[in-house]
Formats: C-alpha cells, sequence, structure tokens
DNA sequence: GCACCGCGATGACATTTGTCATGCCCGATA
DNA sequence: TATCGGGCATGACAAATGTCATCGCGGTGC
C-alpha cells in the first residue's frame, strides 16, 4: 500500500486528483493539504511513502516545500505536479530532491504509474520538457538582475522598483536593459513574460 | 442519471474531475474534451444534460462555448468552471447562458452538487464573487482600449500594438493613456494586469 | 436640426525608459 | 603581486512613452 500525499492550493483538483488515485488498489490517500506550509507537518504526521505537491501554493511554494520534506522526512519521496511545463521548474524541483516532475496536462491514467515509480524510487520527467530544460540552461540572469526583474513584475514604475530593491533608480534601469538584452526582448514587460516562462524568477 | 460532458485543456484535471463525479451514483460521464471548440460537437453527439467547462481553453474559451452550447444544444446546461474569481468572467459567462459558475478552489464535495442544482434547472454562483462582481461593476473600457489593452499584454513596444490594431501610434499612445487613467494605473504594464485581473479582456 | 458621445487621428510637450561609458570592489589566475 | 574578469553601481544622454489640447467623422437620441 502506497501512502500518499496530495498537496494543491485548488481544493477542486485536490479532491478529484484524491478521488482519481483513491481509485487505485495499491494507493491510498492519508493526507490532503492546500498550503506549501503545511506539507512538512502532513507529511510527517501521516508518514506518507509519497508526496504530490503542486509548484503554485500559498504559504510555500511547492519546491521549498520539497526541499523541507527530503530534509526532515527523507522516508517520503517527492513527486511535483505543475500547470505550467516552465524549464526552471523542472531544474529546480529536481535539485530540491524531488524524484519526479508532471505537467498537468499529462493523460490521468500516468499519474498513477508515475506515483508507483516514484515510490520504487524510479525518476519520472517528462520527456519534452526534460529536453526543453536541457537546451534552455540554466538562468543567465545575475542576482539582482534576477530581484529587479521580479519587483518589475507587478508592473510598477522604475521608483518603485528602486525603492523595493533599494537600489538607484539609474541603477534598476541598468539591470533592466542588461536583463532585457539576455533575455532578447525590446520591453521590460517582455522581459518579465520571458523569464517568468522560463522559471527564472521562480 | 444525469449524462454529463466535462471540459477542460488539463488532461490531469480533467480525468480526476471525472473520476471524482464519477463516483457519484446519479452521474455518469459521457464525454470529456480538451478544447473549447470540440465543445459543441460533443454536447450533440453524446446528448449531455450538462456540460462542465473551463474558461480557460485553448482553439476557443470557455464563455464563448458555453454561447454555442445553449444556442445550438438548448437541453444541455452549463456549469462554469474557473481557477481565476475574475469578477468580469461570472458577468459574461451568465450572459453566455451558463446556468452557474464556481471557482477551483471551492471543495471538492460541493462540485457533485453543483452539477445536480444545474441539472434541475437552479442557479449556482459563488456568493464571494457574486459579491465582488456587483461592486466591481461592468467594463469601463470603451472597445478600443480593450482592444489595444490586450494588444499591449504581451509586452511589445507602441509601434508593434499600432500595427496589430491598424491604429496610428499616437492613437495607441491615448488609448493606452485613457486606459490607464480608467484602472488608475500609473504604467501600462498596471493598467494591464487591473483589465486582467477584473475581466475585462477575455 | 442639433447636441452628444465614441472613434480615429495629429502634434507638441514633459516624463519616463533604455543605452552607454565609466568606476569600484572582490575573487580568480598567471 | 599584478592583472583580469564579472557583478554591482552611477550619471549622462537619446529614444520611447504618457499627457494634453484639438480636430473631423459618424451614429444616437432628444
Amino acid at each position: 500500500m502506497i501512502r500518499l500525499l496530495i498537496a494543491d492550493d485548488q481544493a477542486l483538483v485536490r479532491g478529484a486528483i484524491a478521488a482519481l488515485l483513491g481509485l487505485e488498489p495499491d494507493i491510498e490517500v492519508v493526507a490532503e493539504v492546500g498550503r506549501g506550509d503545511e506539507v512538512l507537518a502532513a507529511a510527517l504526521e501521516s508518514r506518507a511513502d509519497v508526496a504530490l505537491l503542486d509548484v503554485d501554493m500559498p504559504g510555500l511554494d511547492g519546491i521549498a516545500a520539497a526541499a523541507e520534506v527530503r530534509a526532515a522526512a527523507p522516508a517520503c519521496r517527492v513527486l511535483m505536479v505543475t500547470t505550467f511545463g516552465r524549464p526552471g521548474y523542472l531544474r529546480r524541483a529536481l535539485q530540491a530532491g524531488a524524484g519526479g516532475f508532471v505537467v498537468k496536462d499529462t493523460p490521468a491514467r500516468q499519474l498513477a504509474d508515475a506515483v508507483r515509480r516514484i515510490h520504487r524510487g524510479l525518476r519520472v520527467v517528462d520527456p519534452a520538457l526534460a529536453a526543453e530544460t536541457l537546451t534552455s540552461g540554466e538562468s543567465p540572469l545575475t542576482g539582482r538582475e534576477t530581484d529587479v526583474l521580479r519587483a518589475a513584475s507587478h508592473g510598477g514604475t522604475v521608483a518603485s522598483i528602486a525603492q523595493a530593491t533599494f537600489l538607484s533608480e539609474g541603477t534598476v534601469r541598468n539591470y533592466l536593459s542588461s536583463a532585457m538584452g539576455k533575455t532578447g526582448a525590446r520591453t521590460r514587460a517582455e522581459a518579465v513574460r520571458a523569464a517568468e516562462d522560463n522559471g527564472w524568477l521562480l
């Protein structure tokens, strides 16, 4: 019997996945949570064998939650599930100790198999996403560039970004410019979008 | 027996919801599709009583699909499901003939009840979202303002927006400026975000 | 008919943004 | 140690963006 923990912020999806996997004879759903910062406690208390974690969650994102689980409950393996197949997500999830990574538009019947593979210690990675990750490479953005771009992602002015990052306005413009160069964007908004699509802002 | 059609672009979610509702004794899932432009044909062919439609789908968005279904298969009632509780979505969904509207973070067990209510011709609307919709009001944006803002939502320059909308650059700047005024935004990107959050760009 | 309103357009203007040359600091390397 | 390179920071300058006043056109409604 595989003891499974499910973490997803959308209650409907969480419950539906629980119902789907609950139909499997060898899987038992022992915990369901809707926030990243509740994952670890639930994993410990329920003694789950496998944790199915969504990347986008309030409180703590799924990748950080995966790292927590791997550190404090090494017996519990992690399978990440996400809506967005972003190269950077896959890379960081695996670095955080996740055993697998699937996107939400994979066929439903494959999910149970993925859980079983993870439980046996095997790796499960979407092949297309893996290829994309390998070709896209790691983030070319430097630390401050990432900070500034993340601050810019809400759409504010340079002045507000400068305040948020404790930098001079000129410096902010500089980092934005350099980030735009590296992403091939002609606009700040394009750069933000490109970086988000690659998962470089986490 | 309620004959149910499920439309959602994420195969995993679609399958999981099918599994969840398939457990109900009085519900039978008779069709599953992953694109908006496949909804109508599937509804007709499967003679579904209720269509469960996600808003975000490729091909044709769920609201347009709902209008199609109501026009060509009036016997099939529509329940919209969405990730984002945007005021404008609810308004337009109901105008398109949907009988109900639920967000994906409602508890899973309520979904079956919602389907039954819809089947009986009742209305199902998330109360919090309804309140937000009523207070936020209809879109204050004029047609062209919406067009320009939508074209701007990808982050391009004024020149590219002008090309895409067949307008002069000055005119584009004017519409952007006026949209920014109406949304209370200080930046084009902020205006885009505000309009998206309200569902005004659909 | 006439006022009104949304749409499309223009040009001038002040601000904001993006680009560039430059300098500092620190760690790596010859 | 001397030098090099990369990340970090700044200010000046050019280009783009946002703002404003104004105009003509075509419907709508009184």
